[in-house]
DNA sequence: ATTCACCGACCGACTGTCTGTCGGTAATTG
DNA sequence: CAATTACCGACAGACAGTCGGTCGGTGAAT
C-alpha cells in the first residue's frame, strides 16, 4: 500500500493530524506513532518531510500564525472602521477565525496543563506579532485624540502579555466572578495606560466571551 | 556500596543535584540517570523518594519558592522602610538571594529556551505568590497618598506578569538599547497604572541590573 | 547482651515506549 | 530508462518508571 503525493500536500496532511492530536493529547502526550497512524504513513515518511517532532510543532505554529496574523493585519489597515471598533475586530480575528472554515482552532484546546513548550512558542509568536498590529491602530487613535500615550507599542505589549497569560491560559484559577472583576480592572487599567477617557473602552468587554451581559453600565471610581 | 541516610536528607541531596543539573542542561536535557550519577544512588532509590521525574521538579520549585517568597514577605511587612524603597527591596529579594548563602539561584540560569515546563510552573508560582505581597505595599502607598488606584492587586498582577515575561525570560530578543527603552516605557506605564507622579518611580530602575545609572559594576552577558 | 523480628532505605535488572536513522523500494518525470 | 522524489519499515539507542529482593539499624524479647 503505497500512495504518493506532492510533498506539500503530505506536509499539510501531517500538520492537520498533528494539530488535532496536539490539541487533544498535548505535544508530549502525542507520539509520532499516533501521527503516523492518523495520517496512514510510515515512520520514514514523517521524517522525510520533517526533521524532528519539534519541527512539526514549529511548522504548525507558523502555519497557524501566518493565517491569523494576516487576518488581523487586514482589519488593522481598514481605515474605514472606527478605531475602537477596529481594535475589537482585530482581536477577535486572533481568537478564533482562520478564514477557510477548517479547524485551526488551536487556541481553543491548547490551554492544557501539558503542552508547555507549545504554549511558550505560541506566546512568543503572539508577543512578537500582535503588538505591532495593535500599536498601529492605537497610533491612529492618538492622532484622533482618542488616546494619549508616548508608548503605544509598549502599552500593547503589556496588554497582550497580560491578557494572554491571565485570560487565555490557565495560569490562575478563577471563578466566574473573579474573572469578571479581573476583566473590569483590566479594562480600567488599559484606559489609564492609553490615556483614554474612563469608561471609553467598556465596549470592548465583549471580547471576553462567556457570560457577562455587557450590561455593565457601572461607573466606578 | 550502601549508604543509608534519613529520608529527608536524601530528598534534599536529590533536589540539590537536580537543581544544578536542571540549571545546566534543562529539565528535558537532564535524565534521571544524570541525577542518579550525581547523587550516587540507584534508580530505585530515586523512585522511593519521588514518584516521578516531574515530581522532583515540583518539589524543587516549591522548596525554592517557599524560601524566596518568605524573604520578600518579611520585607513587605517591615513598615519602618519607606514604601518605594520597600518595593525595591522586596523585588530584589525575589531575584537572587536565598538567605543561607547556598545556591538557589534557579532564576539565574533557568531562562533557557529549553525548560518550558519548569518555566511555566515557576511563573505560575510567581504569579500566584508575588502580586499579593506587592499589592499590600501598594495599598500602604495609597493610604499615604503616594499612589492612587482602585486596583492595587490587579495592577501588580499585570506588572509581574509583564516583567517576568519580557525582562526575566528570553521571550523577546532585545539589544541593550531596546531593553533600556523598554524599561523606561515600563516605568512610565507603571506610574500611570498606579496613579503615581510622573518620574516618581525612576529610582526603581536599579532593579533592572546591567546598565542604567546605577553603576552596579557587573558586566554580565 | 544476645537474638530476632521488623521496617525503612536502598539496589539494579528489566520492561515498555518513544524518537530518530538507514538502506532499500516504488512511483514519477524528463 | 536513468534520475529524482516520495515512501517504507526494521532497527538502534535512550529513557522513565517498576519490581522483587537486599541490607542496616532499632527496639523488644529472651
Amino acid at each position: 500500500m503505497r500512495v504518493v503525493k506532492e510533498a506539500e500536500a503530505r506536509r499539510n496532511e501531517i500538520l492537520d493530524a498533528a494539530e488535532e492530536l496536539f490539541g487533544q493529547k498535548g505535544f508530549d502526550g502525542t507520539s509520532t506513532g499516533d501521527i503516523l497512524g492518523k495520517v496512514g504513513i510510515a515512520r520514514g515518511t514523517l521524517y522525510y518531510h520533517f526533521k524532528s517532532k519539534e519541527d512539526i510543532m514549529d511548522a504548525l505554529i507558523e502555519r497557524t500564525n501566518a493565517t491569523i496574523l494576516h487576518a488581523a493585519q487586514q482589519i488593522a489597515e481598514d481605515k474605514s472602521i472606527p478605531v475602537i471598533e477596529r481594535i475589537l475586530r482585530a482581536v477577535m480575528a486572533l481568537n478564533i477565525s482562520s478564514g477557510d472554515g477548517s479547524s485551526t482552532e488551536i487556541m481553543e484546546h491548547i490551554h492544557k496543563p501539558q503542552n508547555a513548550l507549545m504554549h511558550q512558542k505560541i506566546q512568543k509568536a503572539v508577543i512578537h506579532g500582535v503588538p505591532p498590529i495593535l500599536a498601529s491602530i492605537i497610533s491612529e487613535g492618538i492622532e484622533q485624540g482618542i488616546f494619549n500615550t508616548p508608548y503605544p507599542y509598549e502599552c500593547m505589549e503589556m496588554v497582550v502579555v497580560y491578557a494572554t497569560t491571565i485570560f487565555d491560559q490557565d495560569m490562575v484559577e478563577m471563578t466566574e466572578d473573579e474573572r469578571m472583576s479581573r476583566i473590569l480592572a483590566f479594562i480600567a487599567n488599559v484606559e489609564r495606560l492609553l490615556g483614554a477617557g474612563s469608561g471609553s473602552l467598556m465596549s470592548v468587554m465583549q471580547m471576553f466571551g462567556g457570560s457577562g451581559g455587557v450590561e455593565a453600565g457601572n461607573g466606578d471610581e
